[in-house]
Parts: structure tokens; sequence; C-alpha cells
DNA sequence: TTGATTTATGCAGGAATTTGAATATAGTAT
DNA sequence: ATACTATATTCAAATTCCTGCATAAATCAA
């Protein structure tokens, strides 16, 4: 009875079981984002998120490319946002819309800069 | 910011964290069985099969149906199916070759008996 | 009713996980 | 080298969860 299969989905479910993991998915959906984005996007402590982070990079579903000072993670796996996709319409609602359209952030990374609007504090 | 997606999928991602859950579902695959026959498929004790298939019934994947002595339970939504494919194909392997591949086992309820070859008890 | 069979549930010990605080590491700039 | 920023890790406390035992509930037969 080869139940490795079994023990392995089981863990793969067991790393989806969390909402702040499910959220950082679905925050890296269109593409990576740097740890610093998703601290003001998500609305999590740092220690918090790069924890989450650990588990998800561990499991591998995710990957991080450093560039100076920050560290970017994306999704690993397209076929992980299909599963989420799947659920998130088990149990009701679109996809992402509503995290997507809360995207501008003000985060001081490079990437995230120039996507805003020039805030005061870059005015004279 | 609406994270009750969020959560109601985490949620349905904890009911699937367990291989025993997992191993229920797939044995329901091709339809609904006794309990008497999951407990002799998979070889857990009664009242342990009893419990996790109160998990999954409490988290509305699958529902029972109350047949004299015999309760026999199913799948409630095909897509969770969709899921374990999905998921199945993830972590590698094809889907629950080997588990269908079991399925004659020495079960008491009316259903299963037909579907064996007369042992030796029932020989005079 | 009594007894037998099938399934469900309550409870407690122990293991694993989440959570938060403190601290460590890596890179950049002065 | 020192200071500073961004991210990672360690550690302990608290919560949650799994597991197994014992027992209860439901159904049928005599």
């Amino acid at each position: 009875m080869s139940n490795n299969h079994l023990i392995r989905q089981a863990h793969l479910f067991r790393t989806l079981m969390h909402p702040a993991r499910l959220a950082i998915l679905e925050a890296l959906r269109d593409g990576e984002e740097c740890v610093c984005h998703l601290e003001a996007h998500l609305g999590y402590r740092q220690a918090y998120i790069s924890q989450q982070l650990a588990v998800l990079r561990k499991a591998k579903l995710i990957v991080d490319r450093r560039d100076g000072l920050n560290v970017f993670y994306r999704i690993a796996r397209p076929d992980i946002l299909t599963l989420l996709d799947i659920t998130r319409a088990m149990v009701g609602g679109s996809v992402s819309a509503d995290l997507r359209a809360a995207k501008a952030v003000d985060c001081p990374c490079p990437k995230c800069a120039g996507s805003l609007v020039p805030s005061a504090a870059a005015l004279p």
C-alpha cells in the first residue's frame, strides 16, 4: 500500500492551511514581490511574514531572489495558482479581485516606488 | 479587506490535511461505500474511521445515507475530486491506481457481498 | 424486551503548531 | 569600521490537534 502519495498530498494541504500563507500566495499571483511589499500590503509584522515565507519556501511553493537589500519572492510552480482558483470557487467568491485592488501600498523597495504617485516626502 | 474567503479556503485545506481523510475520499471516488467497507479497505479501526468521517461530514465534503444497519457515505461535491487529482499530480504519481486495485476486501455489508468470490465461511 | 450489530461521540494524554519577542545575519552606505 | 536597513532565525508559551479508549446511540432480530 503506497500511501506516500497521500502523505505528500497531506503535507501540501497542510502548507496551505493558513490564511496568512494563502494571502501571501495571492499577493504573489501577478509576479514577484519583495518582503517589504508583502509586509505593507498584508499588514502583518515583518518577522511573521518571514516565518510564513519560510514555511512556503521549505515546501518549495515559492522561491526567493536577492537584489541588494531586498529579497523578492515568487511562486515556484504555477499549478499552485490553479489550486487556489479551484478552492476559491468552492468556497464562493471570485479570484482575488479584492486583494489585487488594494495593491497600491506604500512600500520603499525600488520596484514598488515607481508604481506610486509621488509621496509628500519626495516633494520639496 | 475581505479575508473571509481566505479563512474558508484555509479551513478546506485543513480538512484535507490528513492522509487518512485523503484515503477515505479516494476510497469514495467511484461511488458510495459503507463504513464497514472503509474499515476493511483502509485498515483503520472503526472508531477512528468514524471520527475522520465526522470531520469530512462537518466540512460538508461527504454526505451519509442510512440503509438499515449500514451507513453509506459518498462525496458531496465532485470538484473535491478535481482538487485531489491536481494535488496528486503535483506530488507525483497517477491518480489512485494502487488504491483502487486493492478494492476487493472482505466486507459484510450487502453491497460488498456480491463483488466477492464466495468465502470459505459461505460454503458447507 | 433482550441481545447483537453497526456506527457515532466524549474525553484525556501527548504531540505538533502557531504566535510573538528577541536576536542574528546579510547587504549597503558613510 | 560603524551604522543602518532588510530579512531570517531561534526560543518559549499557549493554543490546537491528533490519537486511542471507553461508551453511547441507532437499527434489526427473536
